[in-house]
DNA sequence: ACCTGAACACCGTTCAAGT
DNA sequence: ACCTGAACACCGTTCAAGT
């Protein structure tokens, strides 16, 4: 039988505080996540969080890096395109299915394990698809740049309100919208998302076979 | 000679508003952009405001929409690679030369005639360039994908943050690591976002000259 | 070292009232 | 219609103190 828990309980780790945070930020969303709320979730008073952590900023990052380590599986096997395809969409996927984290990390930094490992992997299949290092940094950049952009338009602009750019000004003023505002407005946002990284992944691919010969 | 102000100002206007609010963002950031700061340089109390803009999302959204206007320049004359790139480039140094903006910019969704406008230029050059409506829609998305990740990479995490990644886990678990960072993480923010933008027109040329043929 | 209690210095916004 | 005054329901964090 355990001990009966002290005046003073003692055992609170930051890993526990990680946890908790983490499922108030899956289960309720980035509002609800104050350190008044977790301090609540821990048993403990808000200040015992400081503790353990400097500030609430590095504290979700923590729960970030976690995220993503997470959601690291084996590589896959396919060729290089189809490996940083699936790679792409499976880290965006991550912030996707949990908006509440998606929402932060477009706001903060996030440097961590998880992070570390997630670089190195699209270095690693830029490496074996025969890109030279000083290109590597520069094309995970872009990858980078797609991801971040997609989440902030998927997170932060609901689906269909490109719809009503076509009413803001007097339709004389935009010929090109009625033609292509559709496909701009209605599309499977992950699907979207494909074809950015396909096309990025043809410009890398066509200038590595110009190099080459 | 002007009339003398009445006990109750009455001359307030939501153009005046947008207009104090975009000086106290540019000047000071975002987090001095709050509802009692504008109003107190308004020379009024807060809840005047609240008569003119339902609230502090639709406020900060009209500023926006109206920085956006004023960058939009008239028409270029190159090529439509070069339009494109000397577009979104001036579109993203609007949000990078006034960060508090940026950062509220990829938090939540803008839409006004200056986004309508310039929307409509993005259709538009796509359009001169041969694209079939279908296409342009998607590729415009791709477009804005890469813009609105270089403001999220550009104006929330810090310029040289990612050479922390080689520290954070042991490097025998980074092997690819140490050969790319250098070119990951010190860059010009300009020319990577350049560079990226150029790799996906190379991607959609590719597929236009493709499906020609 | 680890935690509590009280307070500071803010927020956006509601509500009721004035003219 | 346009604005004021007071208050509500919160925040993250500092500071001093307890054990």
């Amino acid at each position: 039988m355990p001990q009966a828990a002290s005046r003073q309980r003692r055992d609170l780790s930051l890993d526990e505080i990680i946890d908790r945070a983490a499922v108030i930020l899956r289960d309720e969303g980035e509002q609800a996540l104050t350190m008044r709320r977790i301090a609540t979730e821990c048993g403990v008073t808000p200040m015992a969080i400081y503790h353990h952590v400097t500030d609430k900023e590095t504290l979700t990052g923590l729960v970030m890096d976690r995220l993503i380590d997470a959601a690291l599986v084996p590589r896959s096997v396919g060729d290089w395109r189809t490996d940083m395809i699936e790679f792409a969409s499976r880290y965006r996927r991550v912030f996707i299915d949990n908006p509440g984290a998606g929402r932060l990390y477009v706001r903060q930094p996030v440097i961590g394990p998880g992070t570390a490992r997630a670089v190195e992997e699209v270095f690693r299949i830029l490496a074996t698809a025969g890109f030279p290092p000083a290109v590597i940094g520069r094309a995970a950049d872009a990858i980078v740049l797609l991801i971040m952009g997609s989440l902030v338009n998927d997170l932060t602009r609901p689906a269909n309100i490109r719809d009503q750019l076509i009413d803001v000004i007097p339709r004389s003023e935009t010929p090109h919208m009625k033609r292509s505002l559709k496909t701009f407005s209605h599309r499977d946002p992950e699907q979207r998302f494909r074809d950015a990284v396909a096309w990025l992944l043809d410009g890398l691919e066509h200038a590595l076979i110009q190099e080459r010969s």
